[in-house]
DNA sequence: TATTGTTATACTCTATAACTATA
DNA sequence: TATAGTTATAGAGTATAACAATA
């Protein structure tokens, strides 16, 4: 891992032991997703988009006409943590929003041609930051690696 | 996925699609990450433990002596903000900073016997939430994620 | 009563820049 | 010059509670 000198002894020390962690899938989790995000915000560098706005880019695209509280649940995402980024989305006009027909309360979500451009041009740079993420990685290994965390999550 | 209503048409709609997150591994990783997460909270509950505390009492206990440049690159925190929270395990008497012996600039940094008990008390806590966490996988599966994720990180 | 969108608020993690004292 | 620890600050994700309008 990390090569230290021992503060207390100033013996040189190899590397930094971490038995306990090693072990723990939420801790590796948790690191392999800081390593993503990093390498994700500099592949997004210059499109002002996070992985919150990406995703909610692309369900959107998915699924015209969905509202705010099944976009939330669909991603994760809080209704209340949603507002702020449905009104960024709704002010750069890479969404539209419309009064649900059958619901006064909802409004429906949809692409302007502007998100779809910018979600198409998005899409690109991930799949090539994602193959540089997985280039250790065989083709089997990488459906592996999918399909256990999938299952992690449902 | 989610079964939501279509808020444009009214028409039942059976699940939100998302064919294009749904083959993102950084975006799985994210999401399983914070199912873990919120496990990892309530597990902990009453401990005043968070993943961070966690991580640098098992890799205290491990390195003796350590300092805290070193730790914080074991762990991909970065050394100021390391600093709250070294300052709080050392309020709550959770660890012990002493002078290094070779360096004048470096503190020594060890868990108290309070720590320890701590620590102990926790890593129990945390393998039961990894048990209930990882129930849908079998040994071969676990070994293999731990894997795969490992090789993500290096 | 329950749900949709909203406001307000707080906590945690992470990032960057710049400072001091030592090496 | 470089490194250890520190201060200050900001951005982003997430959590909870409560409200008005509508179902």
């Amino acid at each position: 891992m990390n090569q230290i000198p021992d503060a207390e002894t100033g013996n040189p020390v190899s590397e930094v032991r971490n038995e306990l962690l090693e072990h723990l899938v939420g801790y590796a989790l948790s690191r392999a997703s800081n390593v993503f995000l990093t390498d994700f915000r500099r592949a997004m560098e210059g499109t002002s988009i996070r992985p919150a706005t990406f995703a909610m880019l692309a369900t959107i695209e998915e699924n015209p006409g969905i509202n705010q509280t099944s976009l939330g649940r669909a991603l994760g995402i809080q209704r209340a943590n949603l507002v702020p980024l449905v009104n960024e989305l709704l002010e750069r006009a890479l969404i539209e929003r419309h009064p649900a027909a059958n619901d006064k309360r909802a409004f429906a979500l949809g692409l302007s041609d502007a998100g779809r451009e910018l979600l198409a041009e998005c899409t690109g740079r991930i799949r090539a930051h994602e193959e540089h993420m997985l280039a250790r990685l065989s083709v089997s290994e990488r459906t592996q690696l999918l399909g256990l965390l999938a299952k992690l999550s449902r």
